[in-house]
RNA sequence: GCCCCCGUAGCUCAGUGGACAGAGCGACGGCCUUCUAAGCCGUUGGUCGCAGGUUCGAAUCCUGCCGGGGGCGCCA
């Protein structure tokens, strides 16, 4: 069971209502809201349905909400307590003991899969993230690209798309050289080229690689890239990323029929490529780019843009719904050719999303440093990683949105007490663990079998922690289908809250009256379960005691 | 000049049409014979940048302006 949700119940009955006193042409132009009230005297559940339908109807929206009310009343039976038309017409639901011990054995039911698996219809996906330079460490930026990129990954895998991680390997280019070039100068004694890498990881890398003074030059670039990935890997997988597809530019150049020279040719094919100044141009302008770009110089050199268009017919031809690119702030002014350069492969301007990470400001002592490499002053991940931990890292770059700037507060991300909000939100976790391993693995199991036995009141703590537990599937799908990880954040830290001012009102092991301890603990295994999700989620663990 | 992001409480930010705008931090004041006090509670605090417009209703949508950040190579 579990297929219909207590709150799409209720919406279902909003819109039969609707239906009823509208008409089914008056029910589909209205799209009526099921929220929860802010105000606790406006009910558990409040909707707009009357006012909306007003207009439709041609009566006045109290009179439309006596109506609809009274239809809802009949169709919900003993759901519902009472209907109460509110202000300029809301309808304000009270709803019953029953439905909320029923709603508490739907959350139940689900397991640990509550709240997932829903996504209609569902896509396969690729996630292209982090995708950092491999001539650099990797630093708080990318962390930010990272958590964000994977966190999403999770989110929309748990809402039942399938997802592939994908990193873009940047192996290719004159870049490369200059990186093979930095390391063997410094093997030998000498300073880097010009425009070469001047930062003190090229002198550690040519004293780690074997023989580096001494070989081909792309081959000491080909060992120091490859060492600077195996890093990589390694710095992200510590960082609770797993990659799936990690993707070399240079691949797309390789072979007998390369994936550029493919893509050149559809792009010829498709009449989106011209010649001018013995430059091969694409025409993006034609899709809102500002102006044309080259693909081939003159000197019949690749341009880095080339690769993008391989790259991406590569993608579209391994099949994906849709395409995500996860990019830092810098690269926004590139969002416009690549988009143009999608819809020159035919491909659907709808199929492709550019999500563009803002900036990680670090903040210690109450002072600001920037991530700029320019000023030298750039915190690496492993750095941040060591400062305050993989938990705290991921969730303070994951509880803002991706497109407004971040500072993280160095020292409230190590304290490790409640104003630290990961902090918080393991620690109701691990409270819950505790008051389980207080009952008993054997009295737990008995409880979630006689969940909706409560007899007595509910208590009001009782009722919020369920309405809060329900409202966790709709978080995942506007998160998943907003690209939204910092609502999973929100949520999480609103779920231990709650959780805790039902800990704190409502006595748990040894609660008096028939079914009522029971009841608690079985609410509480639910919220835990919930808090572990949220967390997983996130990439953030999930303790059992702290 | 053109383009992108942001402007909400002292600070950092949620809130993409609904009822008196929320959280965390900070500040101030309380709470340990009680399942984790690594905790809890209360108080303080806002012309939602400004001006118009759309709407029964706007922090939210539209237009203009002001302020902050960033981007605009036949580099990668």
């Amino acid at each position: 069971m579990g297929s219909v949700t207590p709150i799409a119940q209720l919406r279902a009955a909003v819109e039969a209502a609707s239906e009823s006193v509208a008409g089914a042409d008056g029910r589909a132009r209205a799209r009526p809201t099921l929220e929860r009230p802010k105000q606790a005297g406006h009910g558990d559940y409040a909707t707009n349905a009357a006012m909306l339908l007003a207009p439709v109807v041609g009566a006045p929206p109290r009179d439309v909400a006596e109506r609809v009310g009274s239809e809802l009343q009949s169709l919900l039976g003993e759901a519902v307590e009472r209907v109460e038309v509110a202000g300029p017409g809301f309808l304000n639901l009270f709803l019953s003991h029953a439905w909320h011990t029923a709603a508490l054995a739907h959350v139940l039911e689900a397991g640990t899969a509550y709240g997932g698996g829903a996504a209609a219809p569902a896509q396969r996906v690729n996630v292209e993230f982090v995708s950092a330079n491999p001539t650099g460490p990797m630093h708080a930026g990318h962390a930010r690209n990272a958590a964000y990129g994977d966190a999403l990954a999770r989110i929309l895998a748990f809402r039942g798309h399938e997802v592939t991680r994908e990193f873009y390997i940047n192996d290719h280019g004159s870049q490369v050289r200059k990186f093979g070039e930095s390391i063997q100068a410094r093997a030998r004694g000498a300073e880097p080229p010009e425009g070469g890498y001047q930062a003190d990881y090229v002198r550690e890398l040519a004293q780690a690689l074997d023989g580096p003074a001494d070989r081909d030059v792309m081959e000491v670039a080909d060992a120091g890239l490859a060492l600077m990935l195996e890093r990589m890997r390694a710095t992200l997988q510590a960082f609770g990323v797993e990659i799936d597809v990690w993707f070399s530019e240079r691949s797309l150049h390789d072979g007998a029929d390369p994936k550029v020279t493919q893509a050149f040719a559809r792009l010829d094919e498709l009449g989106q490529t011209y010649r001018s100044d013995g430059a091969l141009w694409l025409r993006t302008s034609a899709h809102g780019d500002d102006k044309d770009r080259v693909l081939e110089r003159s000197t019949g050199e690749h341009t880095y843009f080339a690769s993008d268009l391989g790259y991406m017919l590569d993608k579209r031809e391994r099949g994906f719904d849709r395409l995500l690119l996860v990019l830092g702030a810098d690269h926004h002014g590139y969002v416009n050719r690549m988009r143009a350069a999608f819809e020159s492969l035919g491909g659907d301007p709808e199929d492709l999303e550019l999500l563009i990470m803002q900036f990680v400001h670090l903040v210690q002592r109450g002072e600001r440093s920037s991530m700029s490499k320019r000023r030298g002053e750039f915190v690496s991940l492993d750095d941040l990683v060591g400062e305050i931990g993989v938990d705290a890292a991921r969730w303070f770059l994951l509880q803002r949105s991706h497109d407004t700037t971040v500072d993280l507060d160095i020292d409230l991300a190590r304290e490790q007490s409640s104003e630290n909000p990961v902090f918080y939100v393991q620690y109701a976790h691990a409270r819950i663990a505790s008051i389980r391993a207080k009952a008993g693995a054997g009295r737990v199991e008995a409880a979630l079998a006689e969940a909706g036995a409560h007899a007595g009141d509910l208590d009001p703590a009782e009722r919020t922690l369920v309405k809060k537990l329900l409202a966790f599937g709709e978080e995942v799908a506007e998160a998943a289908d907003r690209r939204a990880p910092h609502r999973i954040a929100a949520y999480a830290l609103e779920l231990a809250q709650t959780y805790t001012a039902f800990y704190r009102d409502c006595l748990v092991v040894g609660a008096e009256g028939e079914g009522v301890e029971s009841f608690r603990l079985a609410l509480s295994v639910a919220s835990q379960r919930t808090l572990a999700r949220s967390l997983d989620l996130l990439g953030v663990g999930a303790p059992d005691s702290m």
